[in-house]
DNA sequence: AGTGTCGTTCGGAAATTACCAAACGTCCGA
DNA sequence: TCGGACGTTTGGTAATTTCCGAACGACACT
């Protein structure tokens, strides 16, 4: 019978892995830590089992647990029978492929109002360089496009897009 | 003409949406305030400048211009005859696609790679739940799509996937 | 070799962040 | 309306990160 410790050790390359991606989207260790657990469980798990399985407190469990519901990266659920919540990992392609759009979508559309607001700006001040608003203008372009390329990405489910691109340089 | 104090004025926007995206992937204020400061620049900037313009101390601003230039945001340029470094922010639309989209795809390597490694310890063990199984195959499936896609993405260039990707759908 | 100019690296201080324990609010059953 | 089980919020502390100044190494010119 595989014991405690087998069991943590197979979980450590998964909540490596979750504490990587966790880090690259500007999460702490514990996002990803809760994460990698709540994927190697077999049940839904409680906020109890989670400081259980983890070791961390019951207040750091439950701000860092919204923090991957906003993330679309899992989910609450009812236990017939038991008040509490019990959370899941969130696993469809689909829905991790939207939240993971949703989210890097937000942050695009901060970015481009703060480069209109300073390309307006730049044009009523009289004496700045050409150069530099072609500059500011060219960097919003880019951004113009990466949304629109996303929300176009957004509008086709993971197969469709491979089937498209593939197909379209043969 | 616009003193030092307007054009501070004119940076905040830039500066704010540069910080903003650095601290999305992770990176402390510096490199947006200096991703910023670049973009605003009539000329290339030495790291003195960079000191002057930012107020970071030398150290500072030389760590930080080398993360952003790892990312793929700002380059060296070697100006006749002066032997300091300047630096110009890198704006063309097809390199920060390019480095955006590297960038994205070392960390669904690691990702992938940990992912085949949990799911290997995984079968080595006899008592596994096949559900659990079942949830990192899932999630792995996941990230080796996603990983195909940004393959593809990057054989395109933006005006490409556009257009591509608007007739798909019609 | 000696000197001056650059840029990077290093050690410590300051600021920020993550974390915990305790207090608090809420909901339900008695 | 009380009591108990849950989850969230808060205040303080520990740990991490950021940043600076100083020391260092590299290079060019004398």
């Amino acid at each position: 019978m595989m014991d405690r410790d087998e069991s943590h050790i197979v979980k450590r390359y998964m909540v490596d892995a979750c504490v990587k991606g966790a880090s690259s989207c500007g999460c702490c260790d514990a996002v990803g830590v809760l994460r990698g657990t709540l994927f190697l469980a077999d049940e839904p798990l409680s906020m109890d089992q989670l400081v259980e399985d983890t070791g961390y407190s019951k207040s750091t469990v439950s701000s860092n647990m919204s923090t991957l519901e906003r993330l679309g990266m899992a989910k609450r659920v009812i236990i017939q029978g038991d008040k509490r919540y019990h959370y899941i990992p969130v696993t469809d392609p689909d829905s991790l492929k939207k939240d993971m759009i949703i989210n890097k979508r937000e942050e695009m559309q901060s970015i481009m109002v703060a480069l209109e607001k300073t390309e307006n700006d730049l044009r009523a001040c009289e004496n700045v360089s050409p150069a530099t608003l072609e500059r500011v203008e060219r960097v919003r372009r880019f951004y113009r496009q990466m949304d629109k390329l996303i929300d176009l990405i957004s509008r086709y489910n993971t197969e469709e897009l491979i089937e498209l691109l593939e197909r379209g340089k043969g």
